[in-house]
DNA sequence: CTAAGTGCAAAATGTTTGCATACTT
DNA sequence: AAGTATGCAAACATTTTGCACTTAG
């Protein structure tokens, strides 16, 4: 088994991921670092990254193509998961427990144990839908 | 609004979709067209799927960074919804209904309304979280 | 000392775009 | 004819990689 370094670099990333407790994109990260005037280079920031998800600390969030992951810190964050709506493209976080009886139908009905950080629900926000008021097509 | 032509290079990407009934990569697609003999550049796949998915015909799946999107012709698969494991990466197309119950909760809670076939369930499959076999962590 | 991590720049991936040409209607 | 679509190659954005060097244990 590999044994992992502490590093000041994956350090520096993770504590901005704790402080900040939000959704990032790496881009996001290497910026907001780079303003600090922490010296972190970019490749190491995706490999810290990597390191900080599989160790279970951080959580990806794949929206969709053409669009970078999001990062974000999960420290007991267990009912959290994104709603992401296909016309404008928000990501909404909702915190909702109705995760729990999905996870538990998925289980007992397909043997499937779903990640609550990482799904992703896609659909149409209330924003999106309003009736009436959209606009005449795209 | 926009009227979009008929082409052959449209229909051609469509029947190779309905003909399949499967989820196709982009690539697939075009090395499918490529050994039939048919002629479609690789940007008319990539244009007419997206008129497709727009259209309503086809519909798209973000697995995750460094995967392609998946395509998929819709007629009336309704129920059809993804399970990605994230352990082996594979992704299992479900025909369930819970995903009316999904429906319901995120429409009557969150104002949302839940897209069947683009939305992602991320874990952990039935093979990969097989017990005592599995590898001593990392 | 050795394994693990870093930084840089270059590569890779998957998708999109500009533009001149060719279809559809 | 006017409006779309195509094909090509070049551009893109995000992420990954090779390699020589540094650091943690």
């Amino acid at each position: 088994m590999q044994t992992t370094y502490r590093t000041r670099q994956r350090a520096v990333v993770l504590s901005f991921l704790i402080n900040s407790g939000n959704c990032h994109t790496a881009e996001e990260i290497i910026k907001a670092l780079e303003e600090k005037g922490e010296t972190v280079s970019k490749a190491t920031v995706y490999r810290s990254l990597e390191l900080l998800v599989k160790s279970g600390d951080v959580s990806v969030f794949y929206s969709s193509r053409g669009e970078s992951a999001l990062y974000r810190y999960i420290g007991g964050h267990s009912d959290h998961f994104h709603l992401k709506c296909t016309q404008c493209g928000k990501t909404v976080c909702a915190d909702c427990s109705f995760i729990n009886s999905m996870q538990k139908h998925f289980y007992e009905h397909h043997g499937f144990n779903v990640s609550r950080q990482r799904t992703v629900i896609y659909g149409v926000c209330s924003d999106c839908s309003a009736p009436a008021i959209q606009p005449l097509s795209h």
